[in-house]
DNA sequence: GATGAATGAGATTTCATTCAT
DNA sequence: TATGAATGAAATCTCATTCAT
């Protein structure tokens, strides 16, 4: 893979040695997950972290930042490595491989993380996703540049709008961790590997067996 | 189509009249879905529905309550239609742009319905999704059954299993309705049609001009 | 025995038939018995007798006054008999031993009816024992006066006040309810002739082998 | 007296200076004989206390613990002295005789708190005294105790049985207390007294002028 | 930096009581 | 009489956040 998916930005900024707070983060992580959002009390994280919980708000000014932060520095990394794919010379489909195959080797590295990022912030209507909505907004557009250019060029058919495109592609990585998430598919790394084929596979080699019947509606 | 969105099951059951029961159901769709279910009070579902909290109280054992009634309510509903259209002579294809024409249409009909339901139950991995899960996954598994026959007359191809079509199929629509509950895509007649054949026409027909290039991974 | 346990004077001034009343201050017993007054409802009274819960409300003016009637009735009687015993010609021992007789009666014929006067009310400082502290103290008075006849007449030791033995007398018996009622005394026809028994000789014969010892302090 | 009443064992364990668990046990033996447990709200401890409500639930997990504290810690020294008691070389009438005392004068030291105990505990046959049915057992099992070694050695008749003494002697000393919490007899320092004389007067001695009157039954 | 005692707003839920039918 | 839908005051308990040490 180009890009790995446990690039960890904030890491570099920070001093090494006891960082507690890459630590409050990381414990924020697994307690999030385990509980979801709501559920989940400070002292949750802190006892995670084995600190005492007056620390999380030496370091955040309250819970909400927590996941704030988790999210944008995850999805930074993910717009970061978006891009890069897209400034390579590979064909649409490959670049389309290369993001689905980051953002599973995402949940294999840090299941919890995707899923907090997933069930807490970019579905979270009414409260994280709305908060920031136009950073998971660019996501997609990257995606569909990727998608018009295919277009463009002619590699891809222009069947449907790129933004529709892109909107299918995320949906259908996102419902695939879902089902992790849920324990309604099986994890290994056999699954994962396969899943980033399908994925590809489904949304651009399609279920028709003949193309024909593929005209527009 | 040959089924409405909006059959409401529970309201055959009552007597005519002014059903409180249903009027908070209806309530607590709209309260749900403005301030989501966990920072929806109690009293704001009664405020809604013009009664007073106690009401609510009444009719549902919890706050928990009525949404899972809402949800079960819905959901039976979309699983008979999806088993109707099953039972029903068609091309593969067409079954799924009925099903994708019945959620899409339900979300025209009721869309505060469909983005709690989305929101707050299908991808609330910690709470109301994995109480539902089984009763969520009987959708996945009739949208399978559909592939898998299609697979096995040879109209759809064998490229994905059919249990991960099926995912990437509910995946792209659940994140169009996504799209459309969080402002990121335009809604109108128009867009509400388009958006049935653009999932079918990307998970059928999928976005490669040269399908040579849908070799199996 | 003198005085039958289970004379119901409400009974009388009421028709016969299906008295409503009576079903709800019977219910009423059982209920409060179950569950203590606090945590028993007003539908748990209803169920109890079958009625709607409306009804209680058409016979009585709260939840309150439906113990209010139950102890007021039962006390009634109880000082009744107890006035009725003083006026025979008997030994003090043995009117209080018709007094003990009739309250271990009271106990083995209606053990919930004496479980909820005495926990509710008689021993309720902040309650029901507040409100109806007259009423019970007349019992004391009574009994009392026994005690005090008997010095004077010299089959009494005067080495407590009358008052004091009233007290003394009165708390054995309802210290042996109190075991019944808690299940730690076992229960039966021979259990409670023997307690009578044992109340008196217990207050009248005294503990000790060699009177001598019981100068006074 | 041998033993102190006002032995606060839970101060020992803890720092001295602003000992606001205490504060707050002690507000509550004041709100909860005030208003009794149940119309006590918590907050009526913490305004007791003069500290935040939320004060008390980081002590205490609840409301009940709270009385369940209380009731534990005071029952627990009764039952060391009366264990203490019965190791002296004493006469049982004697023993009886440092019993009551104990508890009359922890009732003339704490009023509040044995009237809690008492209604809320040792007679609340539906909640707490049912819980700690087991704890409140052993302190008749203890005075039982003494009464049958003064039966085995002949300094008491054996005209009732063990549990029968204990439970009349300890419902005489409930009830003169009961006479207090309710205001039905006078308190003071000759009251107190003469109290603890009376009660081992009637149990050990009886109220018969003519022992011969008291055959067994 | 680090701790956890202290605060108090705010949520769910219960249930006595009223009242239209 | 009889019913039970409807009301809403009030209570417990949670937990994010502050702050003295």
């Amino acid at each position: 893979m180009t890009s790995s998916p446990d690039t960890e930005p904030a890491r570099a900024t920070r001093p090494a040695g006891p960082d507690k707070r890459r630590l409050i983060l990381d414990a924020a992580v697994v307690a999030f997950a385990q509980r979801g959002f709501h559920a989940c009390r400070v002292s949750d994280i802190a006892d995670e972290a084995n600190v005492a919980y007056g620390l999380v708000y030496h370091y955040f000014r309250s819970k909400d930042e927590v996941l704030d932060t988790l999210f944008l520095e995850r999805w930074n990394v993910l717009l970061g490595v978006i891009t890069e794919i897209d400034r390579q010379e590979l064909p649409a489909r490959d670049k389309l491989y290369a993001i689905a195959s980051f953002i599973v080797d995402s949940y294999r590295h840090d299941p919890n993380l995707m899923k907090v990022i997933i069930v807490e912030v970019t579905r979270a209507a009414n409260s994280f996703g709305r908060t920031h909505l136009e950073t998971i907004r660019e996501a997609y557009a990257l995606i569909a540049a990727i998608v018009e250019k295919a277009q463009a060029d002619g590699s891809f058919r222009a069947a449907v709008t790129p933004g529709f495109a892109a909107l299918a592609f995320y949906g259908a990585i996102e419902q695939v961790l879902t089902g992790w998430i849920f324990d309604m598919l099986p994890r290994g790394e056999e699954e994962f590997d396969q899943a980033k084929a399908f994925i590809v596979e489904t949304i651009c080699g399609g279920l028709d067996a003949d193309r024909a019947s593929a005209r527009a509606v």
